[in-house]
RNA sequence: CGCGGGGUGGAGCAGUCUGGUAGCUCGCGAGGCUCAUAACCUCGAGGUCGCAGGUUCAAAUCCUGUCCCCGCCA
């Protein structure tokens, strides 16, 4: 039976590229989809760009320009980090877009038809500064319990004690280093005890969660009244107005999820499919559409297994079949860190790894646990290397070659029931990858491999090849071990799309269904054997740890979002811009192609940023243009720049300059920046994803 | 007793539900092969299955207690 199933993942925040960790679930959702695909079932895999809420917001102030900019940039390189590790989804929308707005509008209504919206005012810190509320993590002060200074407005990471935002004692606002005030505004609850019987049920029927989260969510929130969920802000944010109540906006993780339904509206409208097929509303809405599948990481759990349900349920939409939750990465059996280079992003990657490895070590440790999962580096290497080379696309690589002149044998032949055998295992194999056991799948077909491995040593075909009357037999055993192989193609296919392609190209037949690994080929042709992975070099390993630690910016930089409250930072985006500026710096003359290329232009990152007590004017810069390459610059901008405000951030500098003899040192390069001078100095940024050492062209 | 996961040869794990004296991959040692991306095959060394009790003809597997590790704005 042809199951409908509508497959997400969770959305990736527009803040931050994509890296190792986020990976573990775009390539779990992704291994899931392609299998169910491969099982002939109908398959929709949506995801999007969740771009709304404040970080959003202050980023793109920070890098002066407007958060449409920004969230476009981020989506691109997401898309495209997705694309390099073969992750594929049928559509790829955005939080930000008219399907969601609409979507979000009618769920809205819903609620508030079913009398779940309350208003409340909450009294919170705001950043005069900045003009804007602040968020706990936005907030900075002393301990109230233990006197911890430097602590965040929600917690103390030294005493564990919780507490709100108001309670930090001398609190700062991370934003613009000011004294935030308190203020209070009034703010939109949604009431979900209300649905608290609904949610026990839910949750507790052993159907649609892991039990280790039932229980969780078991002991931790149904226990008690459910708290009443606050789901609108104030202006300013970046995010969807509140139709009917002006001045607020819908927090983020009120409009993310939706995401997940807005994605689906676009992918039907492109392919002529009707919503309510996929996700039905109405009282027969459990009886119809597709089973819905979400995949997330354990750190978004409530909203997905309390939240989410019960919007669903109260606007009468379709609920999930069931939400699968992943544990977090961690590589050497620690926390990623920036320090330590293990914090990879998956740009950084793929410059130095073949994404197959990434995907094939992932599903030899994944279970459908949230147990975390270990990226231990050596052996990483270790596995794919003996598992992918030395025993599946080695079967190849030791038969091809004796029959590429004369294709496979014209009828299958006696094997010891090795195919057979094979295949009957296809189901245990396609269950394991059903249940998200796709460490079991891994451990079942490189048994697999064993046995295929062990049939070609006994049957030793260098032996044959020098016996002409033996052809026939070499061809034969050549033609079992090709098709034991591509078998294995077959059952990997969900994990290595592009191994099962080149199977397929091999051997003249591609693989188009899980059954392909049922019936063996006989008199087909067999093309030029091609390497098909190359091995992991643990040198590219320690490289990829060199580079992505070299990434990250000084560990002594204070968490504070650079450049918020320097001149320039207006985000209105500009709509009358008059001809003053022009005309006060007439246009130079011509300038050739080959005059443009002698200036050479390069990303560089702020170190280190030095106010000099006997300088008017000047600051002194340390730049970085990656790996050991420090620049000493000195920039005409102080009193424009705070110098903690630069640390940390990108800039432009002009790095062929000739060196220059300064009262304070020698100058090695300038930065660039625009404006007439005085107060009005406005430093060049690249758009993110720019990394030191790039040159501008 | 906050919750959850886990402790099996050097490493990573299976086996625990449905008790019957331990298995896989990697690594290591020896040998073989030479088709293959120093890949492959065979053999071997290495574990009293965290510890202590209990049930049983029989326990890694069931029960009780205990120690340790990991994660948890899950």
């Amino acid at each position: 039976m042809t199951r409908k199933i509508l497959v997400t993942a969770a959305l990736p925040y527009a803040n931050g590229h994509i890296h190792l960790g986020h990976l573990v679930e775009y390539i779990q959702t992704d291994i899931w989809v392609r299998f169910q695909k491969l099982r002939g079932h109908r398959c929709a895999f949506l995801c999007a760009d969740d771009t709304h809420g404040t970080a959003i917001m202050m980023r793109a102030r920070q890098e002066g320009r407007s958060e449409d900019a920004l969230i476009a940039d981020m989506r691109d390189a997401h898309l495209h980090d997705f694309t390099r590790f073969d992750v594929a989804f049928d559509n790829y929308g955005s939080t930000n877009s008219p399907e969601n707005l609409a979507l979000c509008g009618e769920i809205w209504s819903s609620l508030r038809q079913a009398g779940l919206v309350v208003e409340e005012d909450v009294t919170q810190l705001f950043d005069v500064e900045a003009g804007t509320f602040l968020a706990d993590r936005f907030v900075k002060g002393t301990c109230p319990k233990c006197g911890s200074a430097d602590q965040y407005g929600d917690n103390c990471d030294k005493c564990g004690a919780t507490y709100s935002p108001s309670d930090l004692k001398n609190p700062v606002s991370t934003l613009s280093g000011s004294i935030p005030e308190l203020r209070s505004a009034k703010h939109l609850f949604v009431r979900i005890e209300t649905l608290h019987d609904f949610l026990n049920e839910w949750t507790q029927d052993g159907e649609h969660l892991q039990p280790e989260v039932a229980n969780y969510l078991k002991g931790h929130f149904l226990q008690d009244p459910l708290r009443d969920w606050d789901v609108s802000r104030p202006a300013p944010y970046f995010g969807f107005p509140i139709p009917d109540s002006p001045g607020n906006y819908w927090y983020v993780w009120f409009d993310a999820p939706i995401g997940y339904m807005a994605s689906l509206a676009e992918w039907c409208k492109r392919h002529g499919e009707s919503f309510d097929d996929w996700w039905p509303r109405g009282a027969d809405a459990e009886t119809r559409g597709a089973e819905i599948h979400h995949f997330i990481g354990k750190d978004i759990t409530y909203f997905h297994t309390l939240f989410w349900p019960a919007m669903l349920k109260a606007a009468g939409f379709k609920l999930p079949r069931q939400v699968h939750i992943h544990g977090f990465l961690t590589v050497d059996g620690e926390k990623m860190s920036k320090s330590k280079g293990t914090f990879v992003r998956a740009s950084t990657y793929v410059k130095h790894l073949d994404p197959a490895f990434l995907r094939y070590f992932y599903a030899s440790k994944l279970s459908a646990k949230l147990d975390d999962l270990d990226m231990n580096l050596d052996e990483f290497a270790d596995k794919v290397n003996s598992d992918l080379v030395g025993k599946v696309v080695n079967l190849a690589s030791r038969s091809a070659r004796f029959v590429q002149p004369t294709g496979l044998s014209p009828v299958y032949p006696e094997d010891g029931g090795l195919f057979a055998q094979a295949a009957a295992e296809g189901e245990a194999i396609a269950s394991a990858y059903d249940h998200l056991d796709y460490n079991t799948a891994m451990r079942l077909v490189m048994g697999l491999a064993d046995r295929a491995n062990k049939y070609i040593d006994e049957q030793a075909p260098w032996t044959l090849k020098k016996d002409p009357s033996q052809a026939g037999r070499l061809r034969d055993i050549c033609t079992v071990t090709l098709n034991l192989f591509r078998q294995l193609a077959v059952y990997l296919a969900p994990v290595l799309p592009r191994l099962a392609e080149q199977a397929g190209e091999l051997l003249h037949s591609p693989i188009r269904h899980w059954s392909d690994a049922q019936t063996p080929l006989a008199g087909t042709p067999v093309g030029e054997f091609q390497h098909m992975l190359k091995r992991v070099d643990k040198a590219q390993v320690l490289k990829m740890i060199e580079e992505s630690r070299e990434e990250a910016p000084g560990q002594a930089t204070p968490a504070s979002v650079p450049g918020v409250g320097a001149p320039g930072t207006a985000t209105s985006p500009p709509t009358t811009d008059g001809p003053e500026a022009l005309a006060a710096e007439p246009l130079s003359a011509t300038c050739t192609f080959d005059d443009f290329a002698k200036v050479d232009m390069r990303v560089a990152r702020v170190v280190a940023a030095e106010d000099l007590a006997e300088s008017n004017k000047l600051l002194r810069l340390t730049l970085s243009l990656g790996g050991d390459d420090r620049r000493n610059v000195f920039a005409g901008i102080k009193g424009v720049y705070e110098p903690a405000s630069l640390v940390g951030r990108l800039v432009i500098l002009c790095a062929n300059l000739a060196p220059r003899k300064m009262k304070f040192g020698v100058s090695e390069g300038m930065v660039l920046a625009a404006g007439p001078g005085g107060k009005d100095i406005f430093i060049l940024a690249p758009d993110s994803g720019a990394v030191p050492g790039q040159r501008v062209h």
